[in-house]
DNA sequence: TAGGCCATCTGGTCCT
DNA sequence: AGGACCAGATGGCCTA
């Protein structure tokens, strides 16, 4: 039922009152003296109607039109004239254009509302779909974009390599381009030393010890002996953010995962086992050596903080049969592991992303598990 | 206290 | 014509 508004009534109803029937969905219309409707006019006329307004409420009595002939007898007398602008005649203000204009705006006002509360339900619900959702720090709008796409690059390159990342270059990987605050949150959510994903220049002299000493650690699980075989290095192009300027290296070498992904029922043979290493899982601006010896660096540091879990452990707990004391860490894992559906049958990427929306998770642990899950992708 | 983030208002433009 | 969309402006809140 519209509210229906005299001239005389338009005047007590205030702007609280059109934005309450606004919001509730009630129409207001503006009745002129003779009891129909009124039509909305040209809304470039806002401007000047609003000065009109300024100054009614001033309390000036004058009429609005001969506060017009006044100004323009003044221009008349100080300034040369003016050729008149072209386009329709601007209709006369009167009180119920005002009101009605106004109506207008607050009713704009509340759909743009409704539309930015839209887009912000529509990015909570992404919230929930990235790592490191957090019911009580909420991540803020960009970064919750770019982790977001920094998630689809990381699971696309899982997908199109089918190769396992550890869980270092995974975070850093979705640490691209990201505050400090939130990479911490990134490294949190994946049990890692927020350290581990600091630039190298940036370690302390321990950590700088381990990058220096190329030490290798062998991912069956043993974090106390160092890996001491070669293994390959492979030329690759960074497809994964453009370099910063032509003269850094868009070219990166990483060591090929020694651990391929394998099937989560049954310990099928490896996969994939000529695929391409994942181009983001190298830090940038390295040269082959830093990229190495950086890598295995990191991987030392996540194995062997104590106060941090591996997420890989989780993923061979659950699809390898490996128990978290293989990582040499009695406290890895705590409570019971939730069951995990067959990896083997997520080969798109859709169904990781549904999978992750079925799983949708409460807690860290849970999160990390089902984040841990989507390692094992088989093709 | 400066800076980041956010919600809201606003006017312009585009689309249906 | 009306609504959707966009970007600038503004003020409030929070945190380092």
């Amino acid at each position: 039922m519209p509210i229906r508004l005299t001239d005389e009534e338009q005047s007590d109803f205030s702007l609280d009152d059109f934005a309450t029937a606004s919001s509730a969905g009630t129409d207001v219309m503006m009745l002129d003296g003779t009891g129909s409707e009124i039509d909305e006019e040209d809304i470039s006329e806002f401007d000047e109607l609003s000065d009109e307004c300024d100054s009614e409420q001033k309390g000036s009595d004058d009429s609005m039109s001969s506060n017009k002939d006044k100004q323009s007898e003044n221009k008349g007398e100080q300034e040369p004239k003016v050729p008149k602008k072209r386009g329709p005649k601007k209709k006369q203000m009167t009180k119920a254009r005002v009101v009605k204009l106004r109506v207008r705006r607050v009713k704009a006002n509340t759909r743009e509302r409704n539309r930015m509360h839209g887009l912000n339900d529509a990015l909570d619900e992404l919230r929930e779909h990235v790592p490191c959702y957090s019911k009580t720090q909420k991540l803020s709008k960009i970064e919750t974009l770019r982790l977001a796409r920094n998630y689809i690059f990381a699971l696309a390159e899982i997908l199109k390599s089918g190769m396992k990342p550890d869980s270092v270059s995974f975070a850093k990987a979705l640490s691209k381009g990201l505050s400090q605050n939130t990479m911490n949150l990134v490294a949190g959510g994946l049990h890692l030393n927020p350290r581990t994903l600091l630039p190298e220049s940036s370690f302390s002299k321990p950590y700088q010890f381990y990058f220096n000493n190329s030490y290798d650690l062998c991912s069956t699980g043993n974090a106390t002996v160092p890996y001491s075989s070669p293994y390959q290095m492979q030329q690759i192009t960074n497809s994964y953010s453009q370099p910063i300027n032509s003269t850094q290296m868009p070219v990166h070498s990483v060591p090929i995962s020694r651990q391929p992904i394998t099937s989560c029922q049954n310990n099928m043979s490896p996969i994939h086992a000529s695929a391409q290493p994942l181009s983001y899982m190298t830090p940038r601006n390295n040269s082959p050596l830093q990229a190495q010896t950086a890598n295995s660096s990191l991987q030392m540091e996540a194995m062997t903080s104590s106060n941090f879990l591996r997420c890989d452990s989780s993923v061979d707990y659950q699809c390898n049969g490996l128990g978290p004391a293989m990582y040499g860490n009695s406290n890895a894992m705590s409570g019971p592991v939730p069951s995990v559906p067959d990896c083997s049958s997520y080969t798109l990427l859709e169904d990781l992303v549904e999978f992750q929306a079925d799983t949708h998770v409460e807690n860290d642990l849970a999160m990390m598990n089902s984040t841990a899950n989507l390692f094992d992708v088989t093709g």
